[in-house]
DNA sequence: ATGGTAGAAATTCTA
């Protein structure tokens, strides 16, 4: 396999946002990019806007809630929605799409959406702790199977430069040492960030609340990452957080995150 | 001025 450029986006909406992701993917010549809050059915999910400019796309969506999807244009096969082990929600055990792996150009890519705790005594943070944690297993096998990537929004800010003010977080979801340690988890399970090492903090953020002008005052979280094994870590020759995607009327409240892999 | 932003769907939930 060639040079490829990898991505994932949570588009908060594939419905609102199609206008966005369609001329972005052209643009930036994204070969495969791992999709997070799709927000739709199956049979709402417009694959024809993909399909029509050259790109195969894997969905999973149950309801207005969450959904991922990979679109790539360098293969798409062996499609499996959720992992092994994947804890249902709540006491009804309700399933929730947040995760799809698929084999694109070599490599085993899964676009995952962790559960949003909540808060420290909210229910839903059990839930994504339990969540990581059978990821993580998961993940052990998956490192063990041959190149893998890991990428989406994982509700997590694993240092303090990862968010602009850890007064704000101090008692709140995301930079807690139980949700850290999950996360941890997961990259001890054999991957590595390929990111962060590009671009180091702080002040490298790849999401901003809508709220209170986060994007104008650069008062944003560094919560999407793309981890993968070290054969693929070994490939990387550049990243980006693309910004601009943040700019705007109808942009989503999270920025694209884009590496460049080299010939395997 | 007792709000604030955005999205999906149904009069409220989620982030």
């Amino acid at each position: 396999m060639g040079a490829v450029r990898i991505a994932t986006w949570n588009v908060n909406s594939i419905r609102s946002r199609i206008e966005r992701v369609i001329p972005w993917l052209e643009r930036t010549e994204v070969d495969v990019l791992a999709i997070q809050e799709t927000k739709t059915r199956e049979d709402q999910f417009p694959f024809f806007r993909f399909e029509e400019i050259g790109y195969e796309v894997a969905h999973h969506g149950l309801n207005q809630w969450n959904g991922v999807a990979i679109a790539s244009r360098v293969g798409l096969s062996d499609v499996q929605a959720g992992f092994a082990g994947a804890p249902l929600w709540g006491e009804g055990e309700t399933p929730e799409a947040r995760h799809l792996a698929a084999t694109c150009g070599g490599l085993r890519i899964n676009s995952v959406y962790v559960p949003n705790g909540r808060n420290l005594v909210d229910p839903h943070m059990d839930y994504k702790v339990e969540w990581l944690a059978r990821l993580r297993d998961a993940a052990l096998t998956w490192a063990a199977q041959g190149p893998t990537m890991i990428m989406g929004d994982w509700n997590i800010a694993p240092q303090d430069e990862d968010v602009w003010s850890m007064e704000f977080y101090a008692d709140k979801s995301h930079v807690s040492p139980r949700e850290r340690a999950a996360f941890r988890a997961v990259v001890e399970a054999g991957y590595a960030d390929l990111v962060r090492p590009l671009h180091p903090g702080p002040k490298v953020y790849t999401y901003w609340d809508y709220q209170q002008l986060r994007f104008q005052k650069g008062r944003g979280m560094r919560i999407d990452f793309i981890l993968a094994t070290p054969d693929v870590a070994a490939r990387v020759t550049g990243a980006l957080i693309d910004r601009e995607e943040r700019k705007g009327k109808g942009a989503s409240d999270h920025a694209p995150v884009v590496v460049d892999l080299a010939d395997a």
